[in-house]
DNA sequence: TGTACATCAGTGAACGCGCGTTCACTGATGTAC
DNA sequence: TGTACATCAGTGAACGCGCGTTCACTGATGTAC
């Protein structure tokens, strides 16, 4: 009952604590700013700790906001994945691949958001995070269109364009979806699949 | 040689050429920041007014922000439409369009820019100002894609799809197009076009 | 053409406020013996 | 197990600074007659 013998770093996991809360916090509050105007003491003030406890965690708010990317970004690879190498047929891939993209948007709306926003934002280091996140998803894609029979004959810079093109509708379908009004969803959703489609068509009509 | 009887309206455009000055330095301030961190003092410093003067001009740096877009947009209309109908067999409307979109990227970089950042950027009203502007440019595209032959037995709404994935795409080109290092611009260039010669085949395949 | 008055774009001082950052600190947690 | 010392996450006061906004103003431009 009276613990183990050497400390199991009780320090470390309130600190932990208090870093996620600060990334919570922002993330929370960034709902409706850009990084770039987010402030060191509204993210303190958020979450009840002093101001300079900030820079215990992190260097600034723009560091913050690379930690955030990692967040969002870094735990979507296995999605990514499942979305395209989804088995059955074409249009089967497509309903589930936009239906996982749906579900990802209503659990996750703020991270979204965030990557979305902070894409094409005022923060350097920030977008080049999320570039190097999306090349890596692109990267993924391209292997996972590679092991595809239908992608037989087809060179890997196309295949590179192809995947490239999926990435950037699967965002663009994210960020769709965020900004539908309640009830607009379902036809959001019927664009994107409708979308894939064609894309799919022109795939398969790509070569001869 | 003493001018005419009454005013042609000098004040008017020396007004005029303020407001000017304040939407250029705003322009330049923004290539390396997003607009919700804006200052209007910032502004006005560049330009060298009082920072009082803003108020004669916007209410608000968002206010500012609403016509910034109506200039970066607001006189593209031609060029989309443009870019849509040019003549020709299939490749080479593509490759004029890709043509237009790089050359409007190396004409008006700073305006691209802010597009594409403040698209999903965090001021809601220049959100909402961005959205309208290209939700008419979608619609402008649907048209014309409605008065060529390829467009036999398409539903309104599978045009629409169509023309917001042409729309989406241009804007994602010139995005990228932006943050191209000088030289890659090509390559760039050249996945633009496979990827619209991609879903102009997905077009012509579309129905049966 | 000349005069008297109105307009209004731009000024400059002043305000209260929240910002990022520094610094020496506190006290719970961790470590050595 | 107990004691003495080290670590370090979080504190709180203080700083100088730039911010948005108000206000009464100035003086060139515009208008009426």
């Amino acid at each position: 009952m009276h613990g183990m013998s050497h400390s199991p770093g009780v320090r470390q996991a309130r600190k932990q604590r208090t870093r996620q809360a600060l990334l919570d916090a922002a993330l929370g509050l960034l709902e409706e700013q850009s990084l770039s105007s987010l402030g060191l003491r509204e993210v303190t003030r958020a979450v009840g700790v002093a101001p300079t406890a900030f820079y215990r965690h992190f260097h600034s708010t723009a560091d913050l906001g690379v930690a955030l990317v990692e967040e969002a970004l870094g735990s979507l690879h296995p999605l990514i994945s499942d979305a395209v190498s989804a088995s059955g047929d074409g249009e089967e891939r497509i309903g589930r691949a936009v239906a996982l993209i749906a579900r990802h948007v209503r659990e996750h709306p703020a991270h979204i958001r965030f990557i979305a926003r902070e894409r094409n934002g005022g923060v350097q280091t920030v977008r080049a995070a999320i570039a190097e996140q999306m090349d890596r998803f692109v990267a993924e894609v391209r292997a996972e269109l590679g092991r595809q029979p239908e992608s037989a004959g087809w060179s890997d810079d196309d295949l590179l364009m192809l995947a490239g093109l999926y990435v950037d509708q699967m965002l663009m379908t994210a960020s769709t979806l965020l900004e539908a009004a309640p009830g607009e969803e379902d036809e959001v959703a019927g664009v994107a699949r409708r979308r894939m489609r064609l894309i799919g068509i022109g795939r398969r009509h790509w070569l001869g």
